[in-house]
DNA sequence: CTCCTTCTGCAGCGATCGCTGCAGAAGTGC
DNA sequence: GCACTTCTGCAGCGATCGCTGCAGAAGGAG
């Protein structure tokens, strides 16, 4: 602490490369092939930098992952936040389905979830990195079933609703849409398939 | 061809194993690891048979797998085939989610679906098992569309619904069952949610 | 018994895995 | 200029990957 400007840059040799865009690179390259069908070298070439570039910068293979997971999520993935904020609960549905469609089928992306698809199975030296993407889709559950929870209390949805249940239910059709996705299915048919869902709203 | 009995074993050496034994365990290590995660030495230590013995029974890894997807279908997913045999639309997606939900979530298998946890991504060398798995669901897509097709023939369902749609619908949830089923949510949550979801059948 | 075929155990192939030691390059502070 | 810190390129680490050559074992045919 103190009054010193400390207007200088930061010592030693700086960086040859942009992390940020190194690391969007990397997101690109484990959203294709997965956390352990990405190797190091794939990587690295991907993101245009060394091996040892790329092990000073985020320390490890699985430090880069959390790190990329942490840019998917505020990035690709953003469309759940923003979807929580819908007045209703309808419209958290709606925006959550089309989200997924849409993030899912982009062309310039891998098609389908990386919060999926990252390490749905891994060997046994993988096992950290599916129980992160295991807690990650977990997350996703509690939230929506929070603001499900929000939305019976404030009687937008009946009373005798179940917000779990309801919640499990989105987030289930999510995960599909994703495998979906990844299995080359188009957007323009998953997204009248999601309309299709939400014409019974809330189950019944 | 001919009238001799022929009566006598096969030439050669005998196998020291039972074939049909060390599929099923190859099986559950896919199951479990997917097609990637699943070492060899992975896989012929739970075959409890040496890598020689696994290469002359099964030709490679890739041809073992192939070998295990049939078996999978034939065992553990078999209740798509009898679903299809219901005598309603809505008898055959009954059977099917509550086939997925049994056979995904079934305490002494690994948790999911082989069909999608087995190789949703894949290393560049994978691909080809990518593609076999690919087409493994969207086969499945396409027998529940002609079967519900044939029940908009029958007068089962009514005459303006889209077969394709019902069954995109259909296949869907229960991809995201298995993804669920492999996130360790548990069987009654994802039953009392597939029962709750064919309340409303065939979508409005 | 000898031939013939097939299967098994051992040992090891080249390639790739994730990762690192080291020396030099490229900056800042003095 | 020199010291200090950080980053980069090269080269290579031990481990594991999928897979195979080879010699011997274990059966039937004659």
């Amino acid at each position: 602490m103190g009054v010193e400007t400390n207007q200088s840059g930061p010592i030693g040799r700086p960086r040859g490369f942009d992390a940020d865009e190194a690391l969007e690179r990397a997101m690109l390259v484990f959203w294709k092939h997965g956390y352990e069908g990405a190797s190091t070298a794939c990587l690295t070439n991907a993101m245009g930098i060394s091996t040892t570039s790329m092990y000073a910068a985020f320390g490890n293979k699985e430090k880069l992952f959390r790190k990329v997971l942490e840019r998917y999520t505020e990035g690709p993935s953003a469309y759940l936040v923003r979807a929580m904020e819908e007045p209703t609960a309808l419209g958290v549905a709606t925006a959550i389905l089309s989200g997924v469609v849409r993030t899912t089928t982009r062309p310039a992306h891998p098609h389908g979830c990386l919060g999926v698809q990252g390490a749905l199975t891994v060997s046994d030296s993988g096992q950290e990195v599916r129980d992160l993407l295991v807690a990650w889709r977990n997350d996703g559950y509690s939230r929506v079933r929070e603001r499900f929870q929000r939305a019976v209390d404030d009687g937008d949805l009946p009373p005798q609703t179940d917000p779990g249940l309801l919640a499990r239910y989105l987030t289930t059709f999510a995960f599909g849409i994703a495998v979906q996705a990844a299995s080359g299915v188009g957007r323009d048919e998953l997204q009248e398939m999601a309309d299709a869902a939400l014409r019974n709203w809330p189950l019944s």
